[in-house]
DNA sequence: CAGGACTGCTTTGTATACACGGGACTTGGC
DNA sequence: GCCAAGTCCCGTGTATACAAAGCAGTCCTG
């Protein structure tokens, strides 16, 4: 199934912009595979929502306005902060709490003696882990699943505008409101304030939000290098 | 495509119990086809949230618990919630309140002069158009997206308990109610009240898990009749 | 000149045959 | 008697050939 990594890799850097009709024939051809597994791979992408299945057949790759972009980050707030928000309604076990106060003392030994210091590769994966651990407190299943689900457009994710690729300023920046945010997320969950943690998780989505205007805006050149900004077309 | 309707029944009738892998051989023969298609079709079923892929290929049917049910309510209104505060923040035009303000009245007249007395029928028809106009308000592809796809699961359904086979008098009289907060629901996108309109449609999606709780406890011989609810096992 | 129908091509849908991989069972050796 | 290795079977992955459907372009007729 390499091919279906290839495919996602061509998508996601562009080679097919939003609303490129996809052609088993060619693609068979570009990918070296015969029509079949095309098929499946497409299909995949498709649950992935990469490419949008058309009417009578084929698919084309899914068009991202800056409008959808925006929307699709509030999305992962609104459902992030459903997972916080169960968390804390239901509770956590203390072993819960524990591994996600591990996780705050990582993402905070990310930050060195100068105000402008951060070790970002560390804070990435360490930022991920946190939203996965997260997510997975909610004890629901199906909440992780689209929560999942809602991550998976790259330009969504938490960890979109922390690739190490990006070291711009105002991103850096932002990191440490973010781990306010996380720490203060916790103390919300620990104290079983189930809206409080809600709304900061939807905060802290909003984060991305901020940013992503900002790379759209005030700097275009980064939407060549921050994961996923290509698929933004108008 | 008359196979994945087909398959698609079986499962929610529950001829398929969850968790039951679904071999490829026998499936092609049941549904007469060949194996090709019955990949098609259990890719799609999968996209729907009907099967699960499993890691070394091939599917199971997905398997829900009562809480995976719950959930799946609760989720449908924190994004039916998105959606309409959406649509309060964003604003809606006269022609789209002058649509819902139609379906309202369509959903008024449904009721007749007894205290017990609805026309089923026409009222689940015109509750899920409320629905589907409603999230289309939103003006927001991205969370109307994930609205469809979360209202497919049929037990999370706006219309899950308003199937005209289940005359129950507990569904009947929560009628009045959802009516109800179809109204403020209205009133408050009217308004501009995001935070009013979220949470109303929220509380409306509860009306449907305090309906699933009775069938699961109070009378469990509407597991059968509720669309769906055959999928829940434990 | 315009409209409709027919034809041909392009593209997806379906069937079938073959390849590959994984797991279980059996057999052989220690 | 137990463990390990090999083989066989089951099930999915892949390729290819063929069928059917949709679209467009052209030609014919009114």
């Amino acid at each position: 199934m390499r091919a279906l990594m290839e495919l996602r890799k061509k998508i996601l850097s562009g080679d097919y912009p939003g609303g490129t009709r996809l052609f088993e024939v060619p693609l068979a051809e570009t990918l070296q595979i015969s029509r079949t597994p095309v098929r499946e791979v497409m299909s995949r992408l498709a649950e992935e929502g990469l490419l949008d299945r058309l009417a009578n057949g084929g698919f084309v790759v899914r068009s991202f306005t800056y409008a959808d972009a925006v929307d699709a980050i509030e999305l992962r707030g609104v459902l992030e902060g459903t997972a916080a928000r169960l968390a804390a309604e239901r509770g956590v076990s203390q072993a819960g709490m524990d591994q996600l106060g591990e996780i705050l003392a990582r993402l905070e030994a990310c930050f060195g003696g100068g105000p402008d210091e951060v070790d970002l590769e560390a804070y990435s994966e360490a930022n991920a882990k946190f939203h996965a651990v997260l997510v997975g407190l909610s004890n629901s299943s199906v909440v992780q699943r689209e929560v999942e689900r809602a991550t998976r457009l790259p330009f969504a994710s938490p960890s979109a505008f922390l690739s190490s690729r990006t070291h711009v300023a105002a991103f850096r920046q932002s990191l440490h409101i973010a781990q306010d945010q996380h720490r203060s997320l916790v103390a919300a969950i620990a104290g079983r304030e189930g809206a409080r943690a809600e709304f900061l998780a939807r905060e802290h989505a909003r984060i991305a939000r901020k940013n992503l205007e900002y790379a759209v805006y005030e700097n275009p050149e980064l939407m060549l290098t921050v994961p996923g900004l290509v698929l933004l077309n108008s």
